[in-house]
DNA sequence: CGGAATCCGGAAAGATACTG
DNA sequence: CAGTATCTTTCCGGATTCCG
């Protein structure tokens, strides 16, 4: 199916927003204008979009409260708890290249 | 500048293919005949500006044989060896994915 | 001949307004 | 509050063309 085994995690969290997403949700469940607010640039079309396609490749769970006004909440499943690692290294990486500790840049620096 | 530090991470590797390519280039150095036979599926195109990309970005070094017919070759730099861990714990992560090895997928199954 | 740039049609993503 | 529908804009795939 895959060619490589990486294509296959880039199937399910390569969507556009879909880490910066579970990111969030690795700090608990949270429900849809809370996430919309965690990512203001997001908007509702693909935020909805985004957890749709998560949903369906079983990382998230997503709990419909019947009551109104409407209350609907995403939390990390089985699946994507075994994406934490995935997550923390990125985020991990992320912090020391903004903070400069990472080697230079491997071009002449124009 | 970015919100949270994943988003840095997410802007140099984000890209569609640039995951892929690196995982890749860890391999060893590749020229562009190399990477486009490795992956099929991607455009002469897509390679040519993902590549730009991650060399913009610092994360590959372009070394351009002048000679006929022409030969350019793609290397990690050492901002790109730093993402070796990043690499490595997604391409494990889908390893199992694909061969089962994970939590059953959060939905009801269907 | 390998590598990259250009042009065009189609698909995906952004913005905004609207519904239950 | 969530999600949908519509419209606009940007991005991507494919073919062709260009250059050394």
């Amino acid at each position: 199916m895959y060619e490589y085994p990486v294509e296959a995690t880039l199937e399910v969290i390569g969507g556009k927003w879909k880490t910066l997403i579970l990111c969030h949700l690795t700090y608990g469940p949270k429900r849809t204008s809370e996430l919309k607010k965690l990512i203001p640039e997001i908007t509702q079309k693909m935020l909805t979009q985004q957890l749709r396609e998560l949903e369906e490749d079983g990382v998230i769970l997503r709990t419909v409260y019947n009551q109104v006004p409407p209350k609907v909440v995403y939390e990390l499943s089985e699946l994507g708890e075994s994406l934490r690692p995935v997550i923390d290294v990125m985020c991990d990486w992320g912090e020391r290249y903004i903070q400069g500790k990472l080697p230079e840049r491997g071009d002449s620096g124009l």
